[in-house]
DNA sequence: TATTGTTATACTCTATAACTATA
DNA sequence: TATAGTTATAGAGTATAACAATA
């Protein structure tokens, strides 16, 4: 990709795979723990996350969904798996009997807590501590602005909402 | 995680959520660009793009594999594919008879050469437009230093070569 | 008719272990 | 014995489409 790549200059092309790199370590790492310590893949950390960090503890399914799963079937594949480990509970939303309310249980508030200093310590290791001083802030610049303009623009040939959505 | 997150400040969970969120929707974007464009996913266009970028275009097994793969057998499998659809070729080294020189073939190139300008567009439009100045260099900078340390120090109970090594 | 969620199914990818062959 | 690579196999995860139920 030296010399064939039209439009990237050397050093946005630096750029561009490093940050790939770094992300993939980083998601490796962290993955590796969270399985070899709670069994959790990453995504099934980050919905018990989520649901913790949530007043209540609980999210419809669609809340959820967002951000973190590109298909509901793949949601709903993960919750079975979290519910069988007694993880979450699933129960009818009283509001919109369609949906269904996803609440973490004290066994998953539990797992969490027991899982995230390893987490933040593999995050502290592999990215923060070999960083500069104002290296933090630049980063968090940076990304702020791509991640703004990334979430403003929906990935060119989203899939808006619904199902059904081809190229045709 | 709001405030169930000791030893990392809001500023770097931000950060952390960020580098992940960016890496992972332009991943993702590219990924389907490329499925779209070529049939590849992105790890075969990683493997073919390190081929197109090597002196003579091939390289042996053991050293395309280096970064791009976790198991030996995973490179075995993704070269079958791409071998399948005539796009390399696989044959034992003169040097060393155990080893397995991979060459990209014609039609890799051309898909390569194909398939690239999309990809660059991609990783423009999501990573480098919405960016100011100053901004590349910055990210350079910090990302070089983490990746640098990453490289440095082996995931800690790191696969150091060879075969089996467990938690046992 | 649109939305929420599940299920069935098929497929892709990954990883471990066993195996072959060469050094 | 160690290294290079393949194969068998099994498991995890994903996505599409069909489906049911509620709004």
């Amino acid at each position: 990709m030296s010399d064939a790549t039209p439009g990237l200059t050397p050093e946005e092309l630096g750029a561009y795979f490093a940050l790939v790199e770094v992300s993939n370590v980083l998601q490796y790492a962290v993955d590796a723990h969270l399985r070899a310590e709670g069994d959790l893949s990453y995504l099934q950390f980050q919905i018990l996350a989520r649901l913790t960090d949530t007043t209540g503890g609980r999210l419809r399914m669609t809340d959820l969904a967002d951000g973190l799963v590109h298909s509901r079937s793949g949601l709903t594949y993960q919750a079975g798996l979290l519910d069988a480990r007694g993880l979450i509970t699933r129960s009818p939303s009283p509001d919109d009997e369609r949906s269904v309310l996803v609440t973490v249980t004290d066994a998953g508030r539990a797992l969490v807590a027991r899982v995230l200093p390893g987490h933040v310590a593999d995050v502290r290791r592999l990215l923060f501590d070999p960083m500069a001083e104002g290296d933090l802030a630049a980063l968090s610049e940076v990304l702020g602005r791509v991640r703004q303009h990334m979430r403003a623009t929906p990935p060119r040939s989203a899939k808006p909402r619904a199902k059904g959505r081809r190229k045709s």
